[in-house]
DNA sequence: TTGTGGTTTGGAAGCGCTTTCTTTATGAAT
DNA sequence: ATTCATAAAGAAAGCGCTTCCAAACCACAA
């Protein structure tokens, strides 16, 4: 009834080679002519057969699995970038241990107790201020370590240029009348996670418009959690300040999305009274003609991986670091003309 | 320099045993003489050694994992809830894979590549709604299926009462003078997630406050998002109603937090003004005089594990039910004497 | 043809463990 | 003391894979 997976000497025995040659197809080794790799890959395929991961890591004394450390907050961000690691690794047969930073203060006996379990190959970290923690002895730290929208220089980091983009912003923003606004993303999961993304974004954003000779009164920039709910109190907060049109540059898309709603509610129009500029680049922002810098998350998400896979097959250089641009996507949000929006 | 770690064949060769022997012991077999065993346990101890995870699971056929699929919100729940479970099962040197729900829309996908890969001995689901899924013959469904903190009929659940929490919220609450008031969480991560928690407090709330003579009227209920800043928004809400003194009833702790940075802010007397009462029982409520219906995690989180190790190693019976119950904590929130607080 | 060096391939050995089978010790009953 | 059932322990046979080594094969030059 319950028949057993095939194993490696099935599919030897029907592609008539020897379970060395299976093995050398499973792991992409050049020595096996094209033909016999065919009849192989044939084989596994009529077998439906897929290899024993365990056995795989007894057999080869390495885990090929890789710590993902990372605040997972169920948020799109975070899926996308998942996404983005899980694809590369998966293609080497690799796989991820999921360490998700539930607390920060119970990270560090977590990470202890369940890292030592998986004895994983590498460390992937994904946060702004835990990188702090890696140096830390207590860390499984004798194996290598990327970050992933993160930088440090001690590490092998890709991050994204948050500064950069919002300098885009303000290029793009000044061009239209009205004063500047801006909603500055600021997440305190606890005190060891600054998140100094949403400062960056601000920051460039500030530097952008001076350039473009136009300012950005403190004033006019509002802090705000994580959260649709923030976007809408941050434009109830400028309308107490000022009047329409407002140009608004908010620090993530979420964010944006609670400006459009708050925008629907009191009645203005998006586009005119409000131009709104968004940051991440999710896919549903097309959807809501909401402008964007598009982040490529994925992209980012892969190339640490692919960062990670190379130290763990023993790459010494020093430590590289690969950053990342968004892109300015232009939707209705930002253009009165409607016909341009996408 | 790179000493190899330690393999049972050197402690059975320093225990003077037979490899079998360190096996049994390691497995907790019955059948090992407690002399015996107690030489086998000093010579691990002496050699630093833990046994090879990935040796065990080829040699056994099975995975010794276990998936966790929840929605991971860097929440002091999950973060409680995992404690529990994580310490229940690595007792049995069980591990966990973690799913996070990043995203409903992308879960099945990423169960389907994941848990193929893992190939874990049963599923721990924690999520309101996401229950509906399982039957689906996407999942792998053949092994056991474990509900935490969400109930079904079809699958063994470990849940919490929170009828009766909020029942117990209004007989608490009833014996003060002023109007009651509530904040229900109702976070939606997506359309399939319908988090009914919240409702169900509100619900038993209001039965509780029936039963003791007073009332609850529907304006009296905050909806909120699951963040301290609902709560805030909540007591301004209130104040705009009515005047204090009020009794508040905050769906979870976080909510309750908002209320008190908000009544500090407008200068309202925690506990005479404002009497407020959480659901959780975080530690941190206790700093902060925060009386809270206190939940039981970390014991339903074992209680899942528990059975779900059950039920993997063959335990065939119907779908068994455990319900906790959350337990009431007064502190000087609810306490005008605050000699009595904690 | 024979030889040479490189490329492909088969198969055995071994990774660290579980489990079964067997042997040996234990001890209660005769 | 002898027997027989039972408990405890050892040894060996895998689990499904990687890797190493030696054998087979190949193309081409001498």
């Amino acid at each position: 009834m319950a028949k057993r997976k095939p194993t490696i000497h099935e599919v030897a025995h029907l592609a008539k080679v020897g379970i060395g040659t299976v093995s050398r197809v499973l792991n992409n080794h050049p020595s096996v002519r094209p033909e016999t790799r065919n009849r192989v890959l044939t084989a596994m395929a009529n077998l439906g057969y897929s290899p024993n991961p365990h056995a795989r890591r007894v057999a080869g004394g390495k885990s090929y699995t890789v710590s993902l450390v990372l605040p997972v907050a169920s948020t799109e961000f975070y899926s996308r970038l998942l996404e983005g690691i899980e694809h590369i690794l998966a293609e080497e047969r690799y796989e991820i241990a999921l360490f998700p930073i539930l607390s920060p203060s119970r990270l560090e006996r977590y990470l202890e107790s369940r890292s030592l379990a998986y004895q994983t190959d590498g460390l992937l970290v994904s946060s702004q201020g835990l990188a702090h923690l890696l140096p830390n002895q207590k860390f499984p730290t004798e194996r290598p370590v990327v970050l992933v929208d993160a930088y440090s220089p001690r590490y092998d980091s890709a991050f994204m240029d948050n500064r950069l983009g919002g300098q885009m912003a303000a290029l793009h923003l000044a061009q239209f009348p009205g004063a500047m606004f801006a909603i500055q993303v600021q997440e305190e999961l606890d005190e060891v996670l600054k998140n100094t993304v949403g400062q960056e974004r601000i920051e460039g954003f500030r530097e952008g418009l001076k350039k473009a000779g136009k300012s950005l009164p403190s004033s006019h920039v509002f802090v705000s959690r994580f959260s649709a709910e923030g976007g809408r109190l941050a434009l109830q907060h400028f309308l107490r300040l000022s009047k329409p049109p407002f140009n608004i540059f908010a620090g993530a898309d979420l964010l944006a999305l609670g400006v459009l709603e708050e925008a629907e509610r009191q009645g203005l129009k998006i586009g005119e009274e409000v131009r709104l500029l968004g940051f991440d680049g999710h896919p549903w922002t097309a959807a809501k003609g909401l402008s964007t810098l598009a982040q490529p998350i994925e992209e980012m998400g892969a190339e640490a991986a692919r960062m990670l896979l190379e130290r763990i097959r023993g790459y010494k250089g020093s430590p590289r670091a690969r950053r990342f641009e968004p892109t300015l996507v232009v939707r209705s949000s930002t253009q009165t003309r409607s016909v341009y929006a996408d």
